[in-house]
DNA sequence: CAGTATCCGGGAGGATACTG
DNA sequence: CAGTATCCTCCCGGATACTG
């Protein structure tokens, strides 16, 4: 068994799958490999998520530790920059094996 | 925007999580990684699958070509075996970053 | 600008029983 | 042995409207 902010997970992959598994949070991490983003500039790059999962799955990578959440403001608008950790950085090999596998997979069909 | 299998992906990130995304199928392909299981071999390794997930995660991995099911018997007892296909074997790095990711985790906690 | 509030549907996954 | 069949629950994620 292995455990994780609570969570048990009954093998090591499902452990790394319940931090960076679901729809939308490894395209999040993939596009914050790259430097610190704005949550309107996250959904530019997401064009298809709606605003309230975005901002869900934003929290629950938060509070597993992987990305922070920097306040630049006090009073709207708000500015609010989003950054991977330094435990979020050490998920980078894993996310960018990920998004080369699909680059890998369409590049092949041809 | 990218395809596979008839499936519309916005991220090359998320295109390889529709393969190999969810709760079971990681592990299902980290424990093939080292050669062919048969069924219940399988649920030894994965004592908390259901029969009938364990099931249909097996089928949709085929359906993408990820892993092919061998039939060793006509009449019950039934021999059935699994394993990656080459296809899926160009999945075995990710995979293995994955696995290895949570085995770090579980590591640097202590 | 960066989010909540509210409501909702679908599908992943579970439990148990049965079968070629 | 290697699965189906049936039924059911949960919650992820979507749509839309609203706010500090």
């Amino acid at each position: 068994m292995y455990k994780f902010k609570g969570k048990e997970y009954p093998c090591c992959a499902s452990l790394t799958m319940g931090v960076i598994g679901g729809k939308w949070k490894t395209v999040i991490l993939f596009h914050l490999i790259d430097g610190p983003l704005r949550y309107n500039e996250l959904r530019k790059e997401m064009p298809t998520v709606t605003e309230r999962t975005l901002s869900l799955q934003l929290k629950t990578l938060e509070e597993d530790g992987v990305i922070k959440r920097k306040v630049y403001t006090t009073k709207p608008p708000l500015k609010v920059e989003y950054s991977l950790t330094e435990f979020g950085k050490t998920l980078i090999p894993t996310i960018k094996s990920i998004a080369d596998w699909g680059v890998f997979v369409v590049n092949s069909k041809k």
